[in-house]
DNA sequence: TCCAAAATGCCCTTAGGAAA
DNA sequence: TTTCCTAAGGGCATTTTGGA
């Protein structure tokens, strides 16, 4: 009964500053996120208090620091807010791509950047001259940039640590071999586990992971591979296989999906001599752009750069 | 002791309801 | 429709608190 009497009294500012305090987890800049005075945001995390009967914050020494009721509305509270506050906002109703002035933000790993900046940069000065892109290294999977808005759209393997996001997938990708144009290796007629594991070998890992799914397979056969080198890149890899004898391992959309001629700038790419999985590569954004004309333009136009990637 | 951040007192503005 | 009253929100100034 007190609760319904207390509801009576809640307006949506109060619902806005709760998603600032409970972001920023600091009444100064909750008030300055809502250009606020750090007064008013004092009163209302007193009119919060008194609402919810939690302290959402409290001081632990100079900072403040959230409840345990805190942390666990904070999620839903920005989300309903955003979807509160989208749903008063006035509809867009047309898309006027000549006079848009935006900064896209795409974060995905160097292999894909490379992949599709030129057809999307010269896709956005035809269609939209106006509009901006950047480019945002993969180091992680943190879903906050894109909750919060700072980050558009991710491109990339769909992680299970944000469920609420909305995924599209853009293409197949598969790995391949690859080892400079002189290599012992292509001497061969076939390329086998056995001389396949005969060499040593360069991998890619942000995580200084050297093991992956073509090492469960060579397992199989009593088989394993001698990583000699581990670097953080694909370019890397590729420029250090392309000068030595180790052999290295990349998806292939890394070499721009280039089929038809096996030897490209001095490394030769082969077929592996085990299956490994295909690797969904996904578009993933966060709920709340779903019905933004602007987003959705975005994604769609790199949707159609991708389905003119061959599928393997 | 100084500084930064939060809390609070006082006052002004604004919105909404009641009455003329 | 206009006027008056009340409640609530917000800003300025000040105090309190705690770390460096």
């Amino acid at each position: 009964m007190q609760m319904i009497i207390y509801m009576r009294n809640v307006d949506m500012n109060l619902l806005k500053a709760l998603d600032a305090l409970l972001t920023e987890q600091s009444v100064t800049r909750a008030a300055h996120r809502l250009d606020l005075s750090v007064s008013a945001m004092s009163r209302n995390l007193t009119r919060l208090r008194a609402v919810t009967g939690d302290l959402l914050l409290v001081q632990a020494g100079r900072k403040m620091v959230l409840t345990s009721y805190a942390m666990e509305v904070r999620e839903h509270v920005h989300e309903i807010t955003h979807e509160a506050y989208s749903l008063l906002q006035p509809t867009q109703k047309k898309l006027n791509l000549d006079t848009l002035e935006r900064n896209f933000t795409l974060r995905a790993n160097e292999g894909f950047i490379n992949l599709i900046a030129s057809t999307l940069a010269k896709e956005l000065q035809e269609k939209a001259p106006k509009s901006c892109l950047s480019f945002i290294e993969k180091f992680d999977k943190n879903a906050q940039a894109l909750r919060d808005g700072t980050l558009d759209l991710e491109v990339g393997v769909i992680g299970t640590n944000a469920p609420e996001m909305k995924t599209k997938t853009l293409f197949r990708d598969r790995f391949v071999g690859i080892c400079c144009h002189k290599h012992p290796l292509l001497q061969n007629d076939e390329i086998t586990v056995q001389n396949y594991t005969a060499y040593k070998h360069i991998v890619v890992s942000r995580k200084n992971k050297s093991r992956g799914p073509v090492d469960i397979e060579l397992a199989n056969y009593g088989l394993e591979r001698q990583i000699n080198m581990v670097v953080p890149s694909f370019s890397t890899a590729i420029n250090i296989v392309r000068n030595s004898e180790l052999i290295g391992l990349i998806p292939l959309s890394t070499l721009g999906f280039i089929t038809t001629e096996s030897n490209i700038s001095g490394i030769t790419y082969f077929e592996l001599p085990v299956i490994t999985p295909f690797i969904n590569i996904s578009a993933i954004w966060h709920p709340h752009q779903q019905d933004n004309l602007e987003h959705r333009w975005f994604r769609e136009t790199i949707m159609k750069i991708c389905n003119s990637f061959p599928i393997h």
